[in-house]
RNA sequence: GGCUCCGUAGCUCAAUGGCAGAGCAGUUGCCUUUUAAGCAAACGGUUGUAGGUUCGAGUCCUACCGGAGUCACCA
């Protein structure tokens, strides 16, 4: 350490730790070594005692892991350590490491939250604990401060009861590595969205033959959703860029050079309120595929959905928020028309224009409509107020009216709908999906909309994307696109009934 | 951004407007098969911050900081 510390102990046990380290330098141990000898985790050791057998030569191990339990008796300690895979009892008697080094483990020297390397033969104590004799204890990194207490006991049939809790949210979010390091379970929520990352991503490789690909996420021009974006700059090129709002218009491009099938898994930003159900950024995917339209859509979406669910939890069935769930397919199909209708009992259809509309919600709810809401806005409305919060088991809303859906093809039988549908599951929204409009001039039209309407609004207008409509006029493959919130799936696939638990870093305001 | 609630020891929580407490962790002892180990003792606080009311404020009031919930925003 060349530069003086500015750190300094905030509380007892801080002191505490400090001055134990130095004393441990004093006695020339390396308080954070360089080298590692491990040859077994911790879940190997026990493993490889269980298939030696009982009577077997003794099987020599070293393993390394945190401390997490210590129970130092006279001449006699025993402590847990913990590694990714689990924990495994060290048993350390004076005997066998010798007095230097049991002095060290008596005066607390090695404490609780150190990183220890143990080595020593796999044996069973008295009362049943597959454990390691240690016949040698090095420390690996010494802990300066205290992560929170939590105790456990692993009851006869497995499941393992906690004693002391880390709970204050602010914290467990602000220091995501405090609360992955003592609370049970938190990793594996962790684990299980990387596995359904790896899922959908062996889904739409191996089943459904699509290429991923990595499009902008500093972007001149946003599109492809009705959000606000983060704004950024480009010093060299004195150039106004924006944070990617979704990936849409950049995918359906790739169609038109000529892939089949494209899809994205990244991050999306939004410059928007934050909730249980939504962070400024989060993980989207996307894809597009070509010769398709929004029923192929479903098909593969549906299926999708099991198929991670499977990978990830071994079922279709999910337990959320008191539900039981079955993603099997088939999914519930019902006309977004029709869910309104059975819902509100308001047909909007029979409701053409906003005044209209206004006054058929205005008569059967009691919040107030926001001033200046569109008609559009209030199908929206309808949907949210009304059938969105029942929509438990898995269900596509299709066929949404043009005024809302920019990207999407007019279905045939009316001039009012669009294909397009919503996916619900557990009272949310997972994703939205179209048809997509691959005419450029109707598409001009609908971004001439789109920015009259904005413009009637406030602050920014709808960006019109000029490259877009110029890739479109070489010719685009009619083809269906899909967006799903991965954060989203993640929540339900782990029971977690706020985004910010399956983020490991969710959005926090500054900490003055 | 509006409204409601919350912020006390490292962690989890108490405390009618009247001496700021407990358990765990840490410290000091005892203990060679414990496992939420145990027993004994001592220690640990600017009650989020800044003001105010009051003889007296953790508690009541105002503002601010942070968090949670909810509404708005999110086609």
């Amino acid at each position: 350490m060349s530069q003086p510390n500015s750190w300094q102990p905030g509380s007892n046990v801080e002191k505490d730790r400090l001055e134990k380290a130095e004393k441990l330098a004093e006695r020339g141990i390396e308080l954070y070594p360089r080298r590692v000898q491990r040859t077994h985790t911790t879940a190997q050791a026990i493993a490889a005692f269980d298939a030696a057998g009982e009577d077997a030569a003794p099987v020599t191990v070293t393993v390394c892991g945190r401390i997490r339990r210590m129970n130092i008796r006279g001449r006699v300690a025993f402590m847990h350590i913990e590694d990714d895979s689990g924990r495994v009892q060290l048993f350390i008697r004076v005997n066998d490491v010798g007095e230097a080094t049991y002095e060290i483990i008596k005066e607390k020297l090695i404490e609780l939250d150190d990183f220890v390397q143990a080595t020593g033969h796999m044996m069973r104590t008295k009362t049943g604990e597959v454990s390691v004799a240690v016949q040698e204890i090095v420390l690996l990194s010494k802990s300066l401060s205290p992560l929170p207490v939590i105790k456990q006991k692993t009851l006869d049939d497995g499941t393992v009861v906690e004693y002391g809790e880390f709970t204050d949210i602010e914290a467990r979010y602000r220091q995501r590595y405090a609360d992955l390091a003592v609370n049970h379970g938190v990793r594996e929520v962790f684990r299980k969205r990387s596995r359904t990352i790896n899922a959908i991503r062996a889904f739409l490789d191996d089943e459904e033959d699509m290429l991923e690909v990595e499009t902008p996420i500093l972007q001149p021009i946003y599109g492809g959703a009705a959000a606000r974006p983060f704004t950024t700059h480009h010093n060299q090129l004195d150039q106004m860029l924006y944070l990617r709002i979704s990936f849409e218009l950049y995918l359906k491009r790739l169609l038109v050079g000529g892939y089949d099938a494209v899809y994205e898994i990244g991050r999306d930003f939004r410059n928007e309120g934050v909730s249980y159900k939504h962070n400024p950024e989060f993980t989207q995917i996307e894809f597009y595929k070509a010769y398709a339209d929004y029923n192929d859509v479903m098909d593969i979406a549906e299926r999708m959905v099991a198929y991670v669910a499977q990978k990830v939890n071994g079922t279709t069935r999910v337990h959320y928020d008191g539900h039981d769930i079955e993603l099997a397919p088939p999914w519930r199909r019902v006309r977004l028309r029709d869910a309104i209708r059975e819902a509100s009992g308001i047909d909007y259809m029979a409701h053409p224009d906003a005044p209209a509309l206004a006054e058929a919600i205005n008569a059967i709810s009691e919040k107030p409509l926001p001033p200046d809401t569109t008609w559009g806005r209030m199908i929206d409305i309808l949907l949210s107020r009304f059938v969105e919060p029942n929509l438990i088991q898995p269900t596509f809303l299709i066929d949404y009216p043009r005024d809302i859906s920019p990207f999407a093809k007019r279905v045939d039988y009316d001039d009012f709908h669009v294909e397009r549908f919503e996916m619900f599951i557990a009272g949310m929204e997972l994703g939205n999906a179209f048809t997509e409009l691959n005419d450029p001039r109707d598409q001009e039209s609908r971004f001439i909309d789109m920015a009259q309407l904005y413009a009637a609004d406030d602050d920014e207008a709808a960006p019109m994307d000029e490259d877009y409509l110029r890739a479109m006029r070489y010719g685009m493959p009619p083809n269906g696109g899909f967006g799903m919130g991965v954060d989203r799936l993640v929540m339900l696939l782990t029971g977690q009934t706020s985004i910010r638990d399956v983020l490991l870093y969710p959005h926090m305001r500054d900490q003055k």
